[in-house]
DNA sequence: ATGAAAGCGCTAACAT
DNA sequence: ATGTTAGCGCTTTCAT
């Protein structure tokens, strides 16, 4: 039996709206009530019930936090910084998972709805005018997607894609595959468009193999097929799968980046303890978190702001990525930064 | 605005109250009835308020999941499969992270406590006396530790040491270290005791190191300990601290398996795409998470039952183990199992 | 500065 | 089978 707020009022001689006062509007409380009331509750172990709270104030000091996989490496740290956040700020975090599947994003948002402040939906897969309706229904910041209209943090994936593509043609790599993520990655079609046009600006030509799952098992499956497309360079969706590819590729007998060199993207903990050590576009997940926490709470202060965060990435180059069959260029970053140090090349954005 | 049980009780020409059985006892209102107001309902988008529902029944169908690290790759798929198995039990998941601070954990118990069924708190390191006080507060699950009285979901990790220190002898190794967990950490004490016995019973020597942080970095600190030791074989308490440990060894020279043989526990995804590849105990990690869950939902059913589930653990032995400088015995399932397939020595419990 | 009263959205006896 | 009433724990006018 946790104690109420009439437990509290009872113990300290007041009315419950005095000890609701204590709480929520203290210096409207006499310095002595409210010592008084504070010592009560202290001893009882009194909490207000925010739930109940929430009933007439409208303020959960919730949030939903929606992912499209736990377990992909790139989320726990974004996921534990955005709760660290919120938790800072008072709120408390609600998980859920969709396992890449938009439907279930859907119904996880509505479900939330009444129980949180708002809800940061992060790489949805869902259609632009659907995450606009649900926007309606409870204040949505949307990660790693960009919508108009709408509060977002994204990362500039398209400048680590180009700098990505410029680093292989820099090493000589003239024809190049892209491995694409996830049927509706805002994300993968970043990628694409800025690798594309990359690749045309250097007058190199680029393959793309997918969409893909974004995991070690879709990495790992297309590595036949980048091989039968006789590149010398793969960019792939996220370090998951250029991992999978590389065991694919080294199961085939084909070495990295003697053979074919790989980029990943994400700079995951396990890019730099796997060998070759992986090149890669860092992304920022953990400030992506906290800024999406931000971005939520600071809309209940100056309303309608839907500014957009655009977090800068990095060029990771490490021990996967290697000389190509053309001239290489000395002006490529790739080339002035020791491979073995863990070089990071990293532009501002324009 | 969202839509409340009044306005669908308007437009649906029922009473409010005929509404809340369509949702929460549907059996009890005519059938006709109640296909109105559910038409009426998803009309207007009308969902129950769980905050409110919860007022007053007493159940918030959400459940409170309490980890030392989120970023800890042990985690993920644990939290993931906790909260697929909630979800799929009607009820939602309130995740936070402890950074391994005891003061934390006692503080988030409490400030989830009102708005959940029950908690999960894995890998506690707070008292085993604050924890019993705490589970008198609200509905306890603990997982990876034993207290009595307490329902919790504890992996074997002793047999698990136990499998792995033979592994070790049966190698031919006659000094090993144990590179320990944090304070505080009941799977620690669990691998020592059980680590220690089955050395001595193997005549072999043991030296315990730590307590340190479970990290890479923890591990990389021990490598020059660990070489002044003067140990040929290492069990570390998890994967991460493994693999950061023969990062360490490594860049002094010490070759592994050659020189010292490492062994991790957990099995986490790393362990595989690591060179060499970690032999390590497996431990199920989304099983527990499961059943953690479960348990918590199966105590509303039958009132105090305090089952203790034990899963089971097994030695994957890989590439980080090799001939130690003793006679090698035969016997032993590491010589058995071809390292490059990845062999999994499994035992059932007694 | 404090108390009284109404009500947030909902469920649970109790009537009918 | 449905309506009536009370109230879960709390905040918030409005009085005093």
């Amino acid at each position: 039996m946790p104690a109420t707020i009439r437990d509290v009022a009872r113990e300290s001689g007041v009315h419950i709206s005095t000890v609701s006062r204590t709480f929520s509007a203290p210096h409207l409380v006499n310095a002595e009530t409210r010592s008084r009331v504070l010592a009560c509750a202290e001893m009882l172990g009194y909490r207000p019930n925010r739930a109940a709270r929430a009933l007439i104030t409208g303020r959960t000091y919730n949030i939903g936090l929606i992912v499209a996989d736990i377990a992909n490496p790139f989320f726990p740290p974004l996921i534990k910084a955005a709760e660290s956040q919120a938790r800072q700020r008072d709120h408390h975090i609600f998980i859920a998972d969709t396992n890449e599947d938009a439907t279930v994003e859907e119904e996880l948002v509505r479900a939330l709805a009444k129980q949180v402040d708002g809800v940061l939906l992060c790489s949805p897969r869902m259609s632009n005018s659907l995450i606009e309706q649900l926007s309606r229904e409870v204040p949505l910041v949307v990660v790693n997607r960009q919508i108009p209209g709408l509060p977002a943090v994204v990362m500039d994936v398209a400048q680590g894609a180009r700098l990505a593509v410029e680093h292989l043609t820099g090493l000589g790599h003239t024809e190049i595959a892209l491995v694409a993520g996830p049927r509706g990655s805002w994300t993968s079609r970043e990628i694409r468009r800025s690798a594309v046009a990359a690749a045309r600006a250097a007058g190199t030509e680029l393959t793309v193999i997918g969409p893909n799952p974004p995991t070690e098992d879709g990495g790992m499956a297309v590595a036949e097929q980048v091989i039968r497309t006789g590149v010398t360079a793969v960019l792939a969706y996220n370090d998951l799968m250029a991992i999978g590819l590389i065991e694919g590729l080294q199961s085939r007998d084909v070495r990295v980046p003697r053979d074919v060199s790989v980029v990943g993207i994400d700079d995951i903990t396990l890019s730099r303890l796997i060998r070759p050590k992986l090149t890669t576009v860092a992304t920022p997940a953990a400030a992506a978190g906290r800024a999406a926490v931000d971005m939520l709470l600071a809309h209940g202060d100056d309303r309608r702001t839907t500014a957009q965060v655009n977090l800068q990435t990095e060029l990771v180059i490490r021990d996967s990525t290697g000389q190509g069959p053309g001239p290489h260029s000395p002006a490529d970053p790739g080339n002035v930064i020791a491979p073995a140090l863990d070089g990071v090349a990293s532009y501002a954005k324009e």
